[in-house]
DNA sequence: CGTTCAACCTGGGCGC
DNA sequence: TGCGCCCAGGTTGAAC
């Protein structure tokens, strides 16, 4: 569910907790549920966080990146830079300082020193969402430039042209590939492509030099578009903002799940297609098919 | 290199 | 009401 403006929506609403220090972390567990996916064991996580500050939080891609102090030396850690908690959402995970939506979904749960200072949650219905601690050694591995292409928010067409340009495959499942450019999803990349008028099936080698600087221009306008109006939360779907708001960015969307619709430009009937078994939205009126 | 498929999970919606 | 099936905003790894 979360893509990058959902992700950097929920790090924004819990920035607030900026300098507080953790007074505990758990994991609660429920019979019925599989744990999360923790790493270190989440033992050993809950114990390392215990004490340290929220010194930053920081979000690349799609993953939440939280930065704490190193007040609490351990022989594992001589960088003194720190820890860091990694997030992933994946599908269903929230991070939030209100009330969750169900309590049993409950993964981690941070209370700090501050009686003023709310709980951190991250819930997740699915439990498909990973949670890590690592250094900035593992940081790196996990989510430096070796793992994950330049963020979506800020691309250009150089910068696609130099990560995309030279593949066979088709631009819409190029555009999820994390490794060439980090933070969109499903959604929002077939938005981008019917904002810049680009077929998902074209191929990103047949792309010339005005497609890439659409495509860049669309995916910048839409990703700041949708972080200022904190996301997309669809119909059944349980993103909500850090503080239990709805997103309203699906108010705007032309495409995505509007199969049969009218398209807002041209009112062809809206397509969906799939590819590498995603569901792909788009219009055939706006977004030619010319040569693949 | 690229694509395809299954797997990881829960739960809502739909047809019967 | 219930059951079975399909679907979902993501990622990974194996197989071809």
């Amino acid at each position: 569910m979360p893509e990058l403006p959902e992700v950097e929506t929920m790090c924004r609403g819990i920035t607030r907790l900026r300098g507080e220090t953790v007074l505990s972390a758990s994991f609660p567990t429920r019979r019925r549920l599989r744990p999360i996916a923790c790493r270190p064991a989440a033992g050993f996580v809950a114990r390392s966080l215990r004490g340290r500050r929220l010194v930053a939080v920081h979000r690349r891609g799609k993953r939440a990146i939280l930065q704490l102090s190193s007040e609490q030396p351990s022989p594992a850690e001589a960088t003194g830079r720190g820890v860091f908690l990694v997030i992933e959402p994946r599908m269903t995970g929230l991070l939030l300082v209100a009330e969750p939506p169900t309590t049993e979904h409950v993964r981690l749960r941070l209370r700090f020193e501050s009686g003023a200072a709310p709980e951190l949650l991250f819930w997740d219905r699915r439990g498909l969402g990973t949670i890590a601690l690592v250094d900035a050694d593992g940081l790196d591995s996990m989510c430096g430039p070796r793992r994950l292409g330049p963020d979506a928010l800020g691309v250009d067409a150089d910068t696609y042209r130099a990560s995309l340009g030279r593949s066979s495959r088709p631009v819409k499942v190029a555009l999820l590939d994390q490794k060439s450019v980090a933070g969109i999803g499903n959604m929002y990349a077939s938005e981008i492509l019917f904002r810049a008028g680009v077929h998902p099936k074209r191929r990103c080698r047949r792309l010339g030099g005005a497609e890439w600087a659409r495509l860049a221009a669309a995916t910048r306008e839409i990703l700041a578009d949708a972080v200022a109006l904190e996301g997309s939360t669809l119909g059944d779907a349980t993103y909500r903002t850090a503080e239990n708001r709805a997103g309203r960015y699906q108010e705007r969307h032309c495409v995505y799940a509007r199969e049969g619709l009218p398209c807002p430009r041209c009112a062809s009937p809206i397509r969906r297609i799939v590819q590498a078994q995603r569901s792909t939205f788009y219009c055939p009126g706006c977004q030619a098919a010319g040569r693949w």
